[in-house]
DNA sequence: CCATAACTGGACTAGCAAGTCCAGTTGCTG
DNA sequence: CAGCAACTGGACTTGCTAGTCCAGTTATGG
C-alpha cells in the first residue's frame, strides 16, 4: 500500500466496493469474525486488489469504521442538524428507534459494535473511533449549546456533559436492543435522556 | 461432555480454573479473540480436560457469560441490595465509577462486551445473556418499585422502564469509557440517569 | 483390593486465515 | 503509439485453531 499513488476512477470504485462489502459483513459478524476471503467474495475482488488498496486487515477495519461513521451521519440527516429544540430531539429519537426497528432488531450500532470490539486494540484504531464518536456527537452538543444560549435551557446545564450522556444512553440502548431483539430498551433509554433535557428546560423558552 | 457425571472435588476445581482463566482472557481479548490454547496455558490444563468439562468452545463461552454475571453481582454487593433510595443509587454509582477507574479505564463491562459480541450469534447464547441482564437488573427494579410504593417516587414512575433505561446508560457509559480510556462518560451517563430519578422523586419522601 | 469411572496428558488432524508473490492486463500521458 | 504506472487474478506459503483420539493415572465404592 503506497497510497500516495494516483487512484483512477476504476481504482476508486474498486476500493469503495471493498469497504462497503466489508462494512456490511462486519456489521453482522464483527470485525474479527469477518475473513478477508468473505470480503473478496462479497465484493467480487481478489486478494491482490485488497492489498493494493489497504496495508492489512487493520487498515481495512479503520476504513470501515470511518465508513460507518459517515453512513450514520448521512442516515440521520437532516434530524442531526436540528437538535436545538425539544421537538428536534424528539424527531431524532423517533428516527433512530424506527431505523432500529426496521433492521428487524438485528445489529446494534454499526459504530458502537465496532468500538466495543476494537477499543481494546491498538492506539491508532482507538483514535479513529474517538474521532468518529466526537464527530457524531458534535451536532448534538451544538444544538444543546444553542438551546442554553438562547435561554431554552437552564444556564447551569452543561451541553458537553449532556451530549455525552445522551450518546451513552443511545449506545447502551442499542446494545440492549440487540441483545433482546427488541427496540424497547432503546426507546426507554432515549426517552429517559430526553426527559432529562426537558427537566432542564426553562418555562419560558426565551 | 456428559455432564450428568459425578464431578469430584478435584474435577470441580479444574472446571472452575478453566472458566476463570477463560473469563479473564475474554475480558481483554473478546471471546473470538481468545483461543482455547490460551485458556489452557493460563489455567494450566490440557485439551482433554477442557473437552471433558465443556462440549465445545460455545459451551465454554456460555459458562464464562454466567461466571461474569455472577462476578458482577458479587462485586456490587451490598450496594446492589440497597437501591431503594436516592442515597443508595448514589452509592451504587460511586462504586461502579470507582471500579471502572481502578481497572485503568481498560475493559468495559464484562457482560456488556460479551453481549455485544455474542448477541448476533445463536439463540442459546442470547438466552443466557438475556437472563444475566435480567438478573442483574432485578435488584434495581425492585429498589425503584419499593421507592414508588413507599411514595418516594411519583406514582406515574415506571420502575421497569426506569431500571432498563438506567442499565442502558450504564452500558453505554462503559462502552464510551472504554473507547476514551476515561471514566468521564460513565460518570456523566450515570449522573444523568440518577438525576432523572431525582426529578421523579416526591418532595415528601413518604 | 479390585473394578469401574472420573480424570489427565499431549500428540495428531483437517481446515482455514492472513499475507506474499508474480505474471499479466488495462488505461493514462506524452 | 510507446511506455510506464495503475490495476487485476489467483496460486501459494506459513502459521494457527477447533476439535479428536487414545493411552495412561487417580480416586472411590463395594
Amino acid at each position: 500500500m503506497q497510497q500516495a499513488a494516483k487512484l483512477t476512477a476504476r481504482g476508486a470504485a474498486t476500493k469503495a466496493r471493498i469497504v462497503t462489502a466489508a462494512a456490511d459483513l462486519m456489521l453482522e459478524r464483527g470485525a474479527a469474525g469477518t475473513t478477508l476471503d468473505d470480503v473478496l467474495a462479497a465484493s467480487g475482488t481478489s486478494k491482490s486488489q485488497l492489498y493494493h488498496y489497504f496495508g492489512n486487515k487493520d487498515d481495512l477495519i479503520r476504513a470501515v469504521v470511518r465508513h460507518q461513521a459517515q453512513r450514520i451521519q448521512q442516515d440521520q440527516r437532516p434530524e442531526l442538524d436540528a437538535l436545538d429544540s425539544l421537538a428536534g430531539l424528539a424527531r431524532w429519537r423517533d428516527k433512530i428507534v424506527a431505523a432500529q426497528a426496521a433492521h428487524d432488531q438485528v445489529g446494534g450500532c454499526p459504530l458502537g459494535s465496532l468500538a466495543n470490539e476494537l477499543a481494546g486494540g491498538d492506539q491508532q484504531t482507538r483514535s479513529v473511533l474517538q474521532e468518529c464518536f466526537a464527530e457524531w456527537e458534535a451536532p448534538l452538543r451544538a444544538g444543546l449549546t444553542a438551546m442554553r444560549d438562547r435561554g431554552s435551557l437552564s444556564p447551569e446545564a452543561d451541553p458537553a456533559a449532556l451530549a455525552e450522556a445522551i450518546m451513552a444512553a443511545l449506545q447502551g440502548g442499542l446494545l440492549l436492543a440487540k441483545t433482546h431483539r427488541s427496540s424497547r430498551p432503546l426507546a426507554r433509554a432515549l426517552d429517559m435522556a430526553i426527559a432529562h433535557v426537558h427537566s432542564l428546560a426553562t418555562a419560558s423558552p426565551a
